[in-house]
DNA sequence: ATAACTTTCGCAAACGTTTGCGAAACGGTT
DNA sequence: AACCGTTTCGCAAACGTTTGCGAAAGTTAT
């Protein structure tokens, strides 16, 4: 329509220097007349660059990766990205497929957080051959040689194993997740390690939220003083079984716990928690991205910090 | 590597009726050795099908979003597409570049919440033109012609007004959301149109979690004895407000919701809500979107039951 | 052996961009 | 007027697929 070819247009449209200013707004006029959009698949299939991440996660649906997700969503859009989320359902196959979807989408590269079932990462180990940057996060895979993203679990544990040294408690029920995770290892060693050894403190494992009921329950009945939540979801089930048996926090039964601070501030006395915020975990798992697209082939174990944010549940 | 010609390859592993069983069986062979995963970009610029949807949101971190979210994702990769997800933050600005993103990336469809500010929904008719279906769901326009997937929030505010009603409450306080937004309109007016008059009502708009608290102690003090939330986000500055106050729950003061139901089974009693499931809509939503790329030109607005679940609250 | 099918495959164009290279047009200097 | 240097643009190949059409090879019937 302009009587020009269309290696003028493209460089027109990307301000090209060789292109005269005439043209370029000759041009630029007729593509928003047009409302022009330039074709996306075109472009990564010419040039080989997609700017897609993929992100896959068991749920979207949860506290903590909902927060994750809306982070690195945020900075993937300032930095000219696109997301693709996929859901792992915490299945392994279904986490399979997602990462050759991935492949098949040819992204630049992935966010993941293993489904608690994965045993066998070598699906993953695959896209280092690909040089596609793999940052895992939360739950990560117990080995050297990636890049992995994690929220402080050993002095998250540690600050609450302090504080309840402190507060001088005499029998604490501590409730924690699943055993086979490493997030669950970690936080239960270094609590283990740091709280007050003159303190009866039973340990217990709750795979949901219904079971932590029923240890809080339990913790109840046996007199404990404190009943710390190691997750939201622990915590939700602590929660109502302290109101079930209308008990005053922290004047009966003191709690503490590990989370992302939502939970928390549902009660009143807000719950003291440790905080592990997912949108942190997000700034700093995209910034691990992007060094890693900047050619850094350094593997490396990040932390964000965390800190005691102070309820009166304790 | 195998001596057949590219076309040959393609419709092999496309299993093709032109190719012999025993070429298949070669290509397949290799191309498994070499773990070979076809171009999506190549694919979608060739047959210009995208087998990508997108999805606008405010924000993904949400009870609501967040389930809806996982809905749609799971029904997408059950049926061979991916999901593009973008926040708008809010912001008309913001949508109006996440729509540029689908554009750009050829996306087969859309799902979309307006932002609460978004007043011009021009970007979204310009997809009508490019024959790219749009299904609004939850905050929709107030338009004749879209396809809209909505919770019945007549029917949930007149559950609500009923269940009040039978209760034989006398002083009741109503917190809704957002006055502009559709979505509260239609409740108040139903929930207006259903509340027995002899009720003492009180209608006010909080337009965030901490109004809503301010308006519970306002209630208590002027001894209500039901409040009634329009959603989780007021919810949770209700049952904020009762906590500080120490009342019982249903003795002292009763409450009643509409909710995702998350929220209200954190409490205990459980608080008794109207059900208004995301997980469901985005089903909806989803087979709406099917029927669109079937070639339905059929415009509606489809609306999900909804129903009471009680708790102990009221 | 020839003809007439059937099976099996390859050619080449097309999708919408990017980009190295070369060429036309233009301006200025002798 | 001839030459040179810039500025401004176009040609064509390439990215990895799909697909209509035609052709070679194989099979069967005469």
């Amino acid at each position: 329509m302009l009587g020009l070819s269309i290696s003028t247009i493209s460089r027109a449209l990307k301000n090209h220097p060789d292109i005269s200013e005439k043209t370029k707004q000759r041009v630029n006029e007729l593509a928003t007349a047009l409302d022009y959009e330039p074709n996306t698949n075109a472009i990564q299939l010419r040039t080989s660059k997609s700017n897609l991440f993929g992100l896959i996660v068991p749920t979207v649906s949860n506290f903590f990766y909902d927060s994750f997700i809306a982070s690195v969503e945020e900075e993937s859009r300032k930095n000219n990205y696109s997301l693709m989320i996929l859901q792992s359902g915490d299945d392994p196959v279904i986490e399979m497929q997602n990462l050759k979807l991935c492949r098949q989408n040819r992204v630049s590269g992935v966010f993941t957080c293993l489904s608690s079932q994965t045993i066998n990462i070598d699906s993953f180990t695959k896209f280092k051959d690909l040089e596609i940057p793999v940052i895992f996060f939360d739950l990560v895979p117990d080995m050297q040689g990636i890049n992995k993203v994690c929220v402080a679990d050993v002095l998250s544990a540690t600050i609450v194993a302090n504080t309840i040294n402190i507060k001088k408690k005499k029998k604490v029920f501590a409730l924690f997740g699943k055993p086979n995770l490493s997030i669950t290892k970690k936080r239960l060693e270094a609590f283990k390690y740091n709280i007050d050894k003159k303190i009866v403190t039973t340990y217990l494992h709750a795979n949901n939220t219904p079971e932590a009921e029923q240890f809080a329950m339990e913790a109840i009945k046996q007199n404990a003083d404190t009943i710390f939540c190691m997750s939201d979801e622990i915590l939700v089930g602590v929660m109502k079984a302290i109101q079930k048996a209308q008990l005053q926090i922290p004047t009966d039964i003191a709690v503490i716990a590990i989370s992302n601070g939502f939970i928390p501030k549902l009660y009143y006395p807000e719950i003291t928690y440790v905080e592990t915020s997912g949108y942190k975990l997000g700034k700093l798992a995209f910034s691990s991205m992007m060094a890693c697209m900047a050619g850094s082939a350094f593997m490396q174990e990040l932390t964000i910090e965390s800190m005691l944010v102070e309820g009166g549940s304790i």
